[in-house]
DNA sequence: AGGTGCAGTGCAACTGGTTGCATAGGTACG
DNA sequence: CGTACCTATGCAACCAGTTGCACTGCACCT
């Protein structure tokens, strides 16, 4: 596994940055399929400056605190290609929201559906969000090629699923809604 | 967070059972949304009868080895009650193919596609599965009521999140193809 | 003057999950 | 007759990820 690695891998191969940056950028790229809080991104940052895959230099700021900005070493390209060429198990879905549905006959219904309308409403206007990243930065979808067209389908991805779950909360609430104030 | 234990109760709710036959029944219905292996199963009943949510009585078997069937005690089904009620955080998309997509072009983009296409293989059968499921088990979704309500929608999640992965690798095949042979 | 929030790095403790291994009798296949 | 797989349980070590906290200094609002 040690995908974060990677993905750290991939983001400042594109790009070199501090931890914190790196941080936020996972926010909005990246972090659609794989999110990682500083903490965890500054001790994997570590670990792979004494495995030598990067390095730093110390940037001091007017204003700012210093920063470490890192970037990609030769041991840490090889690295990357080793891995992108490597299989990896296909994931599975992994959600609590499910396990609460599939349980909520034993408890208080009407507060799972309250819960399902409110993971709805987030992951609605997460695809909100990711939409407009698409109509901003990709309107021309079809010229894309190269890494372009591979951020582009990432950020596909992210819009489908955020797209199929809340279709999928909507069915839900529909079918509680019939059952549920009887 | 802690939801394995409250799969497992929530499971065990439904029908007492042992730590090998909860790790089956995983796979085959909350497993969607929550997979386990047996091991963790194991560690986590023993912590469960600790804290005295669930009971155990030793079943010998002929021709088979003893097994520990587990029932819910009441505090257990307090806690998952109590449980139910909580709110989570909706989840993030965690995938390490979306990575590896991200970033194909610093390594072998055939190798990259050829990984698409296995796990497109791979969520198209899981896809197929499901939907076996759904018509075998649930062919009047519409009559559905309570208990048996709840579990066709969490297929029904299934369904659709497998379905939208599958769409979506087929999506980045498409666009892979065009650029891809050239 | 005081509170909030952002940029920036980091340690320590904990929880959750994976992997490898051990044990043991039964069945099924070549 | 050996091998491999299924039922059944479990330990130990490890890896990944979360949470809480600590420190600095600037900017902005009230």
């Amino acid at each position: 596994m040690v995908a974060l690695e990677h993905a750290l891998l991939v983001s400042l191969s594109e790009r070199e940055g501090s931890g914190y940056e790196l941080a936020r950028r996972f926010d909005k790229s990246i972090g659609f399929f794989w999110a990682a809080t500083h903490q965890q991104i500054y001790r994997v940052l570590k670990r792979m400056e004494e495995a030598g895959w990067v390095t730093h230099t110390d940037v001091a700021q007017d204003g700012r605190p210093d920063k470490k900005v890192y970037r990609v070493a030769a041991p840490g390209s090889d690295e990357l290609a080793r891995w992108l060429a490597e299989p990896v198990e296909p994931t599975m879905l992994r959600d609590e929201l499910g396990v609460k549905l599939r349980g909520a006959s034993l408890g208080d219904v009407t507060a799972v559906r309250r819960e399902v309308a409110r993971h709805r409403d987030e992951h609605a206007a997460r695809l909100a969000a990711y939409q407009a990243i698409e109509r901003r930065d990709f309107p021309k979808p079809s010229k894309l090629a190269g890494r372009e067209l591979h951020q582009y389908l990432v950020l596909r991805g992210g819009v489908r699923a955020e797209q199929s779950f809340t279709d999928w909360c909507d069915e839900v609430l529909e079918a509680l809604r019939e059952e549920g104030p009887r």
